[in-house]
DNA sequence: CGGAACTTTGACACGTCTCAAATGCCGTGG
DNA sequence: CCACGGCATTTGAGACGTGTCAAAGTTCCG
């Protein structure tokens, strides 16, 4: 189960690890446990006591808080090599977000302890760790203002030109990720019917084109002016 | 300059710096320059590169982001014992966010080899920096969700609230601090003139009283209910 | 094939922003 | 000490964006 390519895997997927040393990099592998999780499912819940992080090795997951009414609001996506419950665990907190599946992944627990001690042993590590808060933290204030100062058109072309960045095209050119109408307008803060209209506005003026849940950007710099409001 | 009694005073004051040893206090003191702000003036700009930290001792600083129309939209005050313009230094960026003075300021300046140093030479000091920094990204994704899906009503209420329990209350039991409305506004993240007639409303039914820039907070519980709309 | 979930469209009401103008407040300089 | 100018606050009117509700159409999946 440890063996050399499972190693060379974990800290070529995922960078936070990529200053381990060998042994710590066995240490790690010999605690890590790999599950497989079915869309729809629920890898940990707002609220929750949560008593190690995830690492994404493949699939989507959507972050959200649950808001009023509980109207969920997706604050993160997380891929492949991307990972999430780090913050619970190390502020010793119950989870302050649900982590749920869009798309089947593939997903390596580990326990809380190893983080820790990796902490502790390697101050690179805890570099990278600081360094990757900080960045997500920086993420977190742009789209505050995002939000707060711009118009729900505007918000809406970010964030297709943010899900164009992150999950990239499919052989036709479409955004590779399935998301409902309703996920769009929980990214967005905003109804699930003002994102259908805007998009039809969107496909009206041809910066996009749709099919089903499926988009693709035709004019990219025509989404990002709208989106800087500099039209 | 680095007498006992300082040296205690830094450690005491910002609890970031509790976990180091004598000689590392020592040696932060060393390097530790400390400077005085008037209001208005500016520690760090927003695009600017920053060399080190800033540990706040004594006034308030806003920290903003600029936005559309170089309209600000604060993201966090500083107090006595809160330390900014860390997450630029780790990630040796530019400074994301402006840190403006709002009531003149005592600032220890900290080089930001020092806390590289230190996270180098003392793990626990590096788990409370990941554990602050954990915290604040908590905070930002709460207001993430509260303004996506809050009315400005129910975010301005939240708003005093936060501000009361931040700045304290003086003798008079008016929150501690003079914010113009604009500012207020760029908080919340709506217009000036929305802050003043909801402010009006909140008068009229006595939830707060108003004289000049200072509010005082008359019925908690009503604000809470009127912010988690539960009312 | 059937039912549930999702998408789309329309009408309408309300919240919020913008613009303009009047008033109030405060520090500066004469 | 007062007058002035500039900035902050307040109020009103009107336009616009966005949310809500209801209903119909569509897609998805067991």
């Amino acid at each position: 189960m440890n063996n050399e390519k499972e190693e060379n895997n974990i800290s070529s997927v995922f960078p936070l690890f990529k200053s381990l040393t060998e042994q710590e990099l066995e240490l790690l592998n010999s605690r890590i446990k790999c599950n497989i999780y079915r869309k729809g499912e629920i890898i940990y819940r707002e609220g929750s006591k949560i008593t190690g992080c995830y690492c994404v090795n493949k699939g989507i997951i959507k972050i959200y808080k649950t808001g009023i009414d509980f109207k969920p609001q997706i604050v993160a996506f997380a891929i492949k090599g991307d990972i999430t419950g780090y913050r619970s665990v190390l502020s010793n907190e119950v989870a302050c977000t649900t982590a749920e599946v869009l798309e089947e992944a593939e997903i390596y627990y580990i326990p809380s302890d190893i983080i820790f001690n990796l902490i502790k042993s390697n101050s690179d590590f805890a570099l990278s760790l600081i360094q990757l808060t900080c960045r997500e933290l920086d993420q977190a204030n742009i789209f505050i203002k995002d939000i707060a100062q711009k118009t729900v058109k505007q918000r809406l072309a970010e964030v297709l030109l943010m899900l164009e960045k992150t999950f990239k095209t499919d052989s036709d050119g479409f955004i590779a990720v399935n998301l409902t109408r309703e996920d769009i307008s929980s990214i967005v803060g905003t109804a699930t019917e003002s994102v259908i209209r805007i998009l039809g506005d969107f496909k009206k003026e041809n910066f996009i084109s749709i099919k089903g849940k499926k988009i693709k950007i035709l004019d990219k710099k025509k989404l990002s002016l709208i989106s800087d409001s500099l039209f």
